[in-house]
DNA sequence: CTGTTAGCGCCTTCAT
DNA sequence: ATGAAGGCGCTAACAG
C-alpha cells in the first residue's frame, strides 16, 4: 500500500473507498501513526497550529478560558502553543513575533500592545482579540456593562447612596469599560462614586486600597475583579469592618467566587466562552471561511450571594 | 551561492568566511529572508517545542506550574504546546499521540496512565513526568509528606485527637502520598483517623462531605487540596458549624489559600517549582545533557493561617 | 571553506 | 480507486 493511499485517508477519505479508509485507519490506531503535522506543515502551510497569548496564565480570570480554547482548537484539529506575556509589552511582542512563522494564526487575551502594534502583527497572521476593542479586527470581548449596571441597581435598592470602585491595571480595556459602565450606572441612580485604583491589581493592592476607602465614607465597593474584591474583603476585616453588615462589596469575573467563603456576591462574565468563541474565529479565519467587521461581545450579568447587603443605618 | 553557504551562515556562522557570512546576512536582509523554522524541524528533528499536559488547566493547582514551565522553557528558546487532559486516560494518551511527532519532548502532570502506557510513550520521546512516581522514568514530585507531619503535629498541640482526611481522586499519586503520610503521623501521636472521600475532588464534592465529616466526631479536617477545603468550610458554615472555634480545617496546595478570606491554613507544595524543574529536566533530555535516574522531590511546609485552633472543649 | 547530493514526511498533480 | 513522481525549505553527510 502506498504513502499515497494513506495520506488521503487521512486527508480526503472521500477519495477512498471506505473499507480502505477504514482498513488504514485501524492500522494506523495499532501502530500508534499520526501524520506529522511538520511535514504537512512544510507541504501545505497550514500547520494546524494557533497561538495563545495571556498576560499572566496564573490570573485566576484565564484558566478557564485558556481550556476552553484548547478543547475548542483540539476538537477542530489544531494545537495551542501557550505564551504568557508577564504583562508586558515587549515580551508579548516577542512571544507574537516568535510564534509567528510557526502558527497559523494567533489569539490574543488582554493585549498590553498598542493598536498600531497589533496591526502590525495582524498583517502577518490572522489575529483575534479578546478584550480588546480595535475597530476592524476581529474581537470578543466580555461585556461587564450589563453586569455592573445590575449591581448598582442591587446596591441602590439596598440603599446605598455613595460607592467605591477599585480599578485595576491602568490601560486596561476591561478596566475601561467598568469605568464608563459604572460612572453611567451611578448617575442613573444619583449615586456619589469614588474611584481608588488598586496597585497592583491584586490581592495586596486590593487589599492596600481599604484604608483610603473607609476614609471616603463609601458604604459598597465594586471592585475590578474577584481577586482585588478579596484582597479588600481581607483588608476590611483586619479593620474590624463587618461585610455585608458594615460595607458591601462586589467582585467581578465570578472566577472563584463561588468556590471561597464567604460566597462573594460577584459579576458573572463568560470567560470560558470568550476563549472558544475567538478560538473559532480565528479557525475560520484561517479556513477562509470568515469575513467582515467581527465583533462578539458576551454580556454579563449579576449574581447576588454573601457579601452585599443594607446600607449600614448612620 | 548554494543553499548550504545560506543554510550555514545561520545555523554554522562558524565555518564559513566572516565576509561571506556578513554578505549572505546582507542579502537576506534585504530581500526579507528568514528561515522557515517548520522546514528546518523537519529536516533535523526538532522542533523548539515541548508538549505540557495536565488533566485540568482550571484546577487552580496547575496554573502556577504551567506559567512557571513556559517561562522556563522560553527562557531557553523552547515554546510549549498545552494540553488538558479533562482527567481521562484516553483523552490523555490521545493527545500524546497527537503531540509526539511535532515535540522535542513532553511533560506529563498528574498523569492518569498506567505505567505501561506511560513507558511506551516515553519510548517516543523523552517524557518528564510530575507528581507520579514511575521507577526509571525522570519525575519531579511535589511531596506532601513533611507538611502533612507539620499539620498533624500542630494539630496535636492543639489538643486534637481525631482527624478527618477527606480525599481526592482515587488513584491519584498524590492522593496515595498524603493518605500514606497522614496515616503514619497520626500514628506517632496517638489520634484517630477518618477518611472520607470527596467525590468529585472538587468544591461540591468537599461540602458533600460534612455531613459525614461532623458524624465522625472528628474535630480537625485535612483536606485533600484547597479547593476541596474550601468546600468543607463552606460546608461547615451551612451547619452553623464554626471555624476554628468547633472545627479547624487544614488546605493543602496554597494556591489561593492566601489570597481568599478568612486565610486558609494549608500545606504550601512548590508547585511553580515543580513546572520549572520539569522543563529543565526535559531540557537536559532533549539536549542529551542527562542521564541517569531523576527523582526530584520537592518538599513541602505548613503555613498556619485562620482556619486552625484549640480543639472545643466537649 | 564551500558546493553537491540526499533525504526529513507529507501532499499533490499526474497516470494507471 | 489507487500508485508513482516531484517538491515544500532546510540540513547533514560527503566531497572537493
Amino acid at each position: 500500500m502506498s504513502r499515497s493511499t494513506v495520506s488521503r485517508a487521512f486527508t480526503r477519505p472521500d477519495l477512498l473507498k471506505p473499507e480502505t479508509v477504514e482498513k488504514v485507519l485501524a492500522k494506523a490506531q495499532t501502530l500508534g501513526y499520526v501524520p506529522n503535522k511538520v511535514a504537512r506543515a512544510l507541504s501545505t502551510g497550514q500547520n494546524g497550529v494557533i497561538a495563545l497569548i495571556v498576560p499572566d496564565i496564573a490570573n485566576p480570570f484565564f484558566p478557564p478560558l485558556i481550556r476552553a480554547a484548547q478543547v475548542d482548537a483540539d476538537r477542530q484539529d489544531f494545537c495551542v502553543l501557550l505564551g504568557d506575556s508577564a504583562e508586558n509589552p515587549a515580551q508579548e511582542s516577542r512571544l507574537i513575533t516568535r510564534f509567528t512563522p510557526q502558527v497559523d494564526g494567533l489569539v490574543l487575551a488582554a493585549s498590553r500592545l498598542d493598536d498600531a502594534a497589533l496591526a502590525e502583527h495582524a498583517r502577518r497572521r490572522p489575529v483575534v482579540l479578546i478584550n480588546r476593542d480595535v475597530p476592524g479586527m476581529p474581537r470578543v470581548l466580555t461585556d461587564s456593562h450589563t453586569g455592573f449596571m445590575q449591581a448598582i441597581a442591587h446596591l441602590a435598592e439596598l440603599g446605598h447612596e455613595h460607592l467605591a470602585y477599585v480599578g485595576g491595571p491602568p490601560g486596561a480595556w476591561s478596566d475601561h469599560q467598568r469605568r464608563r459602565g459604572i460612572a453611567a450606572a451611578r448617575t442613573d441612580h444619583g449615586m456619589t462614586l469614588t474611584t481608588f485604583q488598586a496597585e497592583p491589581a491584586t490581592y495586596d493592592g486590593g487589599k492596600a486600597t481599604v484604608e483610603a476607602i473607609l476614609a471616603s465614607g463609601a458604604t459598597a465597593v465594586l471592585a475590578y475583579d474577584d481577586v482585588v474584591a478579596h484582597g479588600v474583603l481581607a483588608g476590611l476585616t483586619e479593620h474590624g469592618v463587618r461585610v455585608p453588615e458594615d460595607m458591601s462589596v462586589v467582585g467581578c469575573d465570578d472566577v472563584f467566587a463561588a468556590t471561597t467563603y464567604p460566597p462573594l456576591t460577584t459579576i458573572s462574565l463568560r470567560c470560558a466562552e470568550a476563549g472558544e468563541i475567538a478560538v473559532s474565529v480565528l479557525l475560520d479565519l484561517v479556513a477562509g471561511r470568515s469575513v467582515g467587521d467581527v465583533r462578539h461581545s458576551l454580556d454579563s450579568h449579576l449574581i447576588v450571594r454573601a457579601t452585599t447587603g443594607p446600607v449600614p443605618r448612620a
